[in-house]
DNA sequence: CTTGACCTTCCCCTGCACTGGAAGGTCCAG
DNA sequence: CTGGACCTTCCAGTGCAGGGGAAGGTCAAG
C-alpha cells in the first residue's frame, strides 16, 4: 500500500505520515524499487493508535514513548498509567484555571453590562479592564 | 524613563517591551539625542492595561484592537464588551471539552487500574488505550 | 581612560503539529 | 508518447508571545 491509500484509509493525510516517520512515530518504510513507500496493512492500526493517544490529549512526544516501549518488546501499561494520570491532573488544573478566569471575565462584564462613555476618562483606556 | 526602568516598573522586560512596539501595542518611543528610547511615566498604565487584558485571556492582537479604539479618541467599551463576551464562551466551551475529556481519560484510568501485561496481546499496541 | 551597565538593531530560536509549495521522478491509461 | 495522478526530498511558514545572543554605540563612576 502506497503513501496515500494508507493516509486515507487513517483518516489523515500523505504529508502528516512523512512527518509521523520523521518524529519517529512510524518506523521507516520499506520502499518499493523505484522508493515509494511501501505499507504493510497492519501501519493503519498503528496511526489509530496515535490518533486515540491525541483524543486522549497525549502529545506525539507522550504517544512516541508509549510506541517505543511497546516496540522494544515491553508492555507500556505502567507507563500509559502514569501519562494518564498526569494529564488528569493537568486537566483539573486546567479547569480550575479556566473557571477562575470564567469568573473574574464575568464581573469584568457584569460592570460593562451598562455603557456610559461618559464615565470613561480618555486617560485610563477602559475602565472595565 | 528608559525602557530598562520602565521594564522593570511595569513588571516586564527591555526585550517584552521593543516586541510591544513593534506589534503596535506601544506607540513608537521618543528618543534622547544617542538614540535611546525614552519613556513619559504614564507609559507605565499602558503596560498595566496589556497585563489586565492578558489577564483576562485576550491575545495582544484582540488588547492592540482596544488601544487602537481608544488612541482613536473613541470610547473601547462596546468592542470590550464584545471581546469579554467571545471569552467566556470560549472558555465556556474549553471548560465543557476538558470536562469531557476528563471523563474519557478517568475511564480509561479505570481500566489500567490492574495492570496485567499478559493480557496485553503485542500486536496491538495497548489495549488502554 | 577604562570598566561595566545599559542601550541599539539584527536575525534566529522556542514548542506543537502540522501545511504549502517547488523541483523533480514514476506509473498507468489512452 | 503524452497527460495526469501519484510519489520523492527539501525548504519554509503557520500562530502565539516572546527569548537568546551577536555586534556595536553610550553614559556615568572611578
Amino acid at each position: 500500500m502506497r503513501i496515500g491509500e494508507l493516509a486515507e484509509r487513517a483518516g489523515t493525510t500523505s504529508k502528516t505520515l512523512r512527518f509521523y516517520e520523521e518524529q519517529g512515530l512510524l518506523p521507516p518504510a520499506d520502499r518499493t524499487p523505484s522508493g515509494y513507500r511501501d505499507y504493510a496493512p497492519d501501519a493503519v492500526a498503528r496511526i489509530d493508535f496515535v490518533h486515540r493517544g491525541q483524543a486522549a490529549g497525549l502529545t506525539l512526544a507522550q504517544i512516541r514513548q508509549i510506541l517505543d516501549i511497546r516496540d522494544s518488546g515491553h508492555a507500556p501499561c505502567e507507563h500509559v498509567r502514569d501519562l494518564l494520570d498526569a494529564r488528569l491532573a493537568e486537566i483539573e488544573q486546567q479547569i480550575a484555571q479556566l473557571t477562575a478566569l470564567h469568573g473574574t471575565i464575568a464581573d469584568l462584564r457584569h460592570d460593562a453590562a451598562h455603557p456610559d462613555p461618559v464615565t470613561c476618562s480618555p486617560d485610563q483606556v477602559c475602565r472595565y479592564l
